[in-house]
RNA sequence: GGGCACUUAGCUCAGCGGUAGAGCACUACCUUGACAUGGUAGGGGUCAGAGGUUCGAUCCCUCUAGUGCCCA
């Protein structure tokens, strides 16, 4: 017998236990060689990683659709790895060391501090596997890769340098994304925008108050950002036509003017008109550098003065300018953000922003600076540092994405890949058709080590490994040379760009690569479009010549309850493992399955779960019910072939639930069909059927006892298998519990059929049990009203029936009464003086409670229900007594309406009626 | 500044050209033989505002207001 309660905690490890032992999620079973495949490759995790909201949604969702075609019988792989985090594993393992007060990552050397990452990796990485199956995640585990594999690193190797021989990969000084916490190139990904404001306001030119250098320097320390410096730069001779003998220029990043090579005003601002035509030049203060005005649209008249300074090495939008206009590239930064030997030696060593603040001061101190005022602006910060970029001049390798994205882009125009929801395609043509050179290289240990070699000029050789390299340059200098490989590694993303087809033995041609890829469906969150999809679709493109994924379904961010963002600095960060431990991994899935609608956001209240897991208590008392009343499934059991009426209105009733259910899934409408599953769950089966049963079970009617208990065990093998993508723990658990033909079963329920039904409704039975239900309602709704006592039983006076209308009745009789709680149903001519009455169909129900009922209370329902039907009658009516309706609408709605007038001027009639017999 | 969404019951959200739905919360009653993590009944909405298209608009279009996100 079943437990009275449902325990998640107790089954959830012991189910996930079986399936292990069963290798239910293992890819290419014996018996389904001949199945189509279905694949999905999991975005990795990232191996520093933990379970949060985030991944419970995206792989809730990827596994209700794996579960669902395995049961469709496919045969399906769910790949399963984690990406090996170049950055954030590096800091991980570099932060421990400091905190054990071990030697540095620069003192162990390279090849110590990569074998300590390993350990920490075997060690303490990968917690978020075990969270993956505590969330019932059925991936095929025995194929787990890591983008370090030795497999995956070869396929990283392969691609470098075939890109490198097809001139898509190259090596470029350009601007970067510097981080000098962690002195290493970042993407633009990488990056994150951070608004600043600063406080500090101050203008040249009233004594009263002078420039508080100090003031300044307290206001920075808090926060180095947030203010506009506006800097007077003296032209080097005065021109005739300009009354001034400066320029003003203003900026955010003060420290960077050691770093100018010119200042740029807009071609048609005509207050420097003279200046251009004379070819001036201002004489940059501190520094004592001569640096040309160029006339550039950059510059924009409206913004400030008009005059910009131009630092090309240290500003992605002066680095055009500055291509443009010949202007020399002069680099004030080192690799930590101190100031190099270019500039005066006074700030040389300084700190980027002690420099800012001396800057500042000094300039001051010439008189030169104009004002200083608070503003809001983006500061580009690492998002794994969190220290500010600098956009910092060096060598790189690059990826030509442009070239890559081209048949990445036509392969979603042309629908061979296809967004759901669609618009997201939008954002990602945006970008594919804007992308700008990926740079790969980062200057870390912890990665796939670029696989080239410089010769002692420097001369680089790209080849698989160093044997290859070294044969290169004994060809290309006519002898052998000393070679050096290149200390950088690649973006984790390079790696992970191959995943869809590197986890499946790429570049061997494997037997799971031909089965498996393309993959049919990438889930992921909108955020991660760049970083994944574009570059998967690129190198699939461009490896496989076929797209990585036929679909890409994006899901929604799980916000708080409130729509706020989780963060942890916020503190409203929601653990899915807390709620799986409190409410069981069922009802978490559930909810962020129903959750989980199209093109919307979901602000997740813990209220919600708690709301789902009572519906996992529901469904665990029906089958305990089930249970206790013998409803054994029979082998020779047909739902098609039930005779009970009850029993064809059940199975008609899970036929439309199941279509519901796999319409749903296959749209990934996952909100709809965890809806769907639902209602017919807890409303249907539970509220109505289970109670409708109840008399005959109870009754003497032997064959009726027999299909009922049969039939009850069917729907209830239905239900399972319909909600077992969306709660795998607790259906597996009551499939193995309720037995099949007396006997335990011989097939886990993941690995059981999908229901396919049809054929099973009937229009006659869902009338007739619709009658019932409907009769058995407005008696409970009327009891209610008129405060009888829920105990109490009274008696039922069907009066105006039609012969059908009295057989129905008769055929559940037991039922109704029981339902409704009455001690009879009678038929009579008239209805029985001081009773109340209910309008059904063609016959008035009466509820004869002289004495015990409220007359008055009577008439008020009476005169409710009448004014409500004469509402509806009046909408209708007045509805069809528009011409134009009645001619330019559909007939069926011509119809409807006609039948709502006719339905509700009866009610009123027979309503009126039932009033006045109280009155009289 | 460019782009994408959103605004429906107290809250969180579905829906969608033909008389508005769910869950939670709320109210009343009920320890009835699966379930109080439950049952029964009930209250609660000019579907953000203004125009337009249509026989008919919560739904389609335009504008306005507000909110959120992405990219500059």
């Amino acid at each position: 017998m079943l437990e009275k309660t449902y325990q998640p905690a107790e089954i959830e490890p012991r189910i996930n236990e079986e399936w292990n032992k069963a290798d239910a999620f293992r890819c290419g079973r014996a018996d389904r060689k001949d199945a189509a495949a279905y694949s999905i490759v999991i975005p990795p995790p990232n191996v520093t990683g933990s379970l949060h909201m985030g991944h419970a949604l995206n792989n809730t969702l990827q596994d209700v659709l794996v579960r669902f075609e395995r049961m469709r019988g496919k045969d399906v792989l769910w790949q399963p790895g984690m990406d090996h985090a170049g950055i954030a594993t590096q800091m991980v393992v570099e932060r421990q060391l400091m905190e054990r007060q071990q030697p540095s990552r620069r003192e162990l050397g390279r090849e110590e501090f990569v074998r300590r990452v390993w350990d920490w990796k075997e060690q303490s990485g990968g917690m978020i596997v075990n969270q993956l199956k505590r969330l019932g995640a059925s991936c095929d585990w025995s194929r787990e890769r890591f983008t370090m594999d030795e497999g995956l690193s070869r396929a990283v190797v392969k691609v470098f340098v075939e890109l490198y021989r097809k001139g898509l990969i190259y090596k470029d000084k350009r601007l970067v994304n510097w981080d000098p916490k962690f002195q290493t190139a970042i993407s633009d990904l990488e990056v994150v925008q951070v608004e600043k404001k600063g406080s500090f306001a101050w203008v040249d030119g009233d004594p009263e108050k002078p420039f508080d250098g100090d003031a300044l320097a307290k206001v920075l320390k808090k926060d180095p950002s947030g203010h506009m410096y506006h800097f007077r730069y003296p032209l080097a001779e005065k021109v005739a036509g300009y009354d001034k003998d400066y320029i003003i220029v203003a900026t955010t990043r003060p420290e960077t003017m050691l770093g100018d090579t010119g200042v740029a005003v807009h071609p048609e601002d005509e207050r420097y008109e003279a200046l251009i035509k004379a070819g001036a030049k201002v004489r940059l203060p501190l520094v004592g550098r001569e640096i040309p005005i160029v006339a550039d649209t950059y510059s924009d008249p409206e913004k400030g003065t008009g005059a910009v300074k131009i630092t090309p090495a240290h500003d992605f939008n002066d680095f055009e300018v500055g291509k443009r206009h010949n202007l020399e590239k002069i680099n004030v930064l080192d690799a930590f953000g101190k100031l190099t030997d270019d500039v005066p030696e006074a700030y040389r060593g300084l700190d980027r922003f002690e420099a800012r603040k001396r800057v500042v001061a000094d300039l001051a101190a010439l008189g030169l600076l104009a004002k200083i005022e608070p503003t809001t602006h983006t500061v580009p910060h690492g998002d794994r540092s969190n220290d500010i970029i600098e956009p910092w001049l060096t060598d790189q390798w690059y990826v030509n994405a442009g070239e890559l994205a081209k048949p990445a882009i036509a392969a979603v125009e042309t629908g061979k890949t296809q967004f759901v929801p669609k618009n997201w395609e939008k954002t990602y043509f945006e970008w594919m058709r804007n992308i700008q050179p990926w740079c790969i290289s980062r200057q870390l240990w912890w990665g796939h080590q670029i696989p080239a070699w410089y010769g002692p000029d420097g001369h680089v050789f790209v080849g698989p490994d160093e044997a290859d390299a070294k044969a290169q340059a004994a060809k290309h200098y006519g002898k052998d040379e000393a070679l050096t490989r290149d200390e950088d590694v690649l973006d984790t993303w390079f790696s992970s760009a191959l995943w869809p087809f590197s986890t499946l033995g790429w570049p061997d041609e494997t037997a799971e690569l031909k089965r498996y890829y393309p993959t049919s469906v990438l889930v992921t969150g909108f955020d991660i479009i760049f970083f994944w999809v574009a570059r998967m679709m690129m190198m699939g493109e461009h490896f496989m010549k076929e797209v990585p994924f036929h679909d890409i379904y994006i899901h929604a961010l799980v916000r708080d309850e409130k729509g706020q963002k989780m963060s942890k600095s916020k503190g409203n960060v929601i653990d899915p493992l807390q709620l799986i431990d409190k409410y069981g991994a069922d009802a978490l899935r559930f909810t962020l399955a129903a959750m989980a609608a199209q093109g919307r956001d979901i602000k997740l209240a813990p209220q919600r779960v708690e709301g789902y897991r009572n519906f996992a208590t529901k469904l665990w008392n029906a089958a305990r019910f089930g249970e206790m009343n013998e409803c054994v499934r029979q082998f020779d059991f047909d739902p098609h072939a039930v005779k009970h009426t009850l029993n064809r209105w059940i199975v008609g009733e899970t036929e439309r639930a199941a279509n519901a259910v796999t319409s749903g899934l296959e749209a990934y409408k996952f909100n709809e069909a965890a809806g769907a599953i639902y209602e017919f769950v807890w409303g249907v089966y539970c509220d109505w059927y289970l109670e409708l049963i109840k008399p005959i079970l109870a009754g003497d009617d032997e064959e009726a006892i027999v299909e009922t208990r049969a039939c009850t065990a069917w729907v209830l093998d239905q239900c399972l298998k319909l909600l077992h993508p969306f709660m795998p723990f607790i259906t597996e658990e009551l499939w193995a519990h309720m037995v099949e033909h007396g006997e335990r079963r011989l097939t886990l329920l993941c690995l059981s059929e999908w229901p396919r039904l049809s054929g099973l409704s009937s229009a006659e039975a869902d009338e007739e049990i619709g009658w019932v239900v409907k009769l058995v309602s407005d008696v409970r709704s009327v009891r209610t009203e008129m405060n009888i006592p829920a105990g109490a039983k009274i008696p039922l006076v069907i009066t105006g029936a039609s012969e059908a209308t009295i057989a129905r009745a008769r055929r559940h009789d037991e039922t109704i009464r029981r339902l409704a709680r009455l001690d009879g149903i009678a038929f009579a001519e008239a209805a029985p003086k001081g009773a109340a009455l209910i309008v059904i169909g063609e016959a008035t129900v009466a509820l004869p409670l002289d004495g015990v009922i409220d007359m008055s209370a009577e008439r008020k329902r009476l005169q409710k229900e009448i004014e409500k039907a004469e509402g509806d009658r009046n909408k209708a009516a007045t509805w069809l007594a528009n011409e134009a309706n009645v001619a330019k609408s559909p007939e069926h709605v011509v119809e409807l309406n006609r039948e709502r007038v006719a339905e509700a001027g009866d009610r009123i009639q027979r309503l009126t009626a039932a009033l006045k017999r109280i009155e009289g």
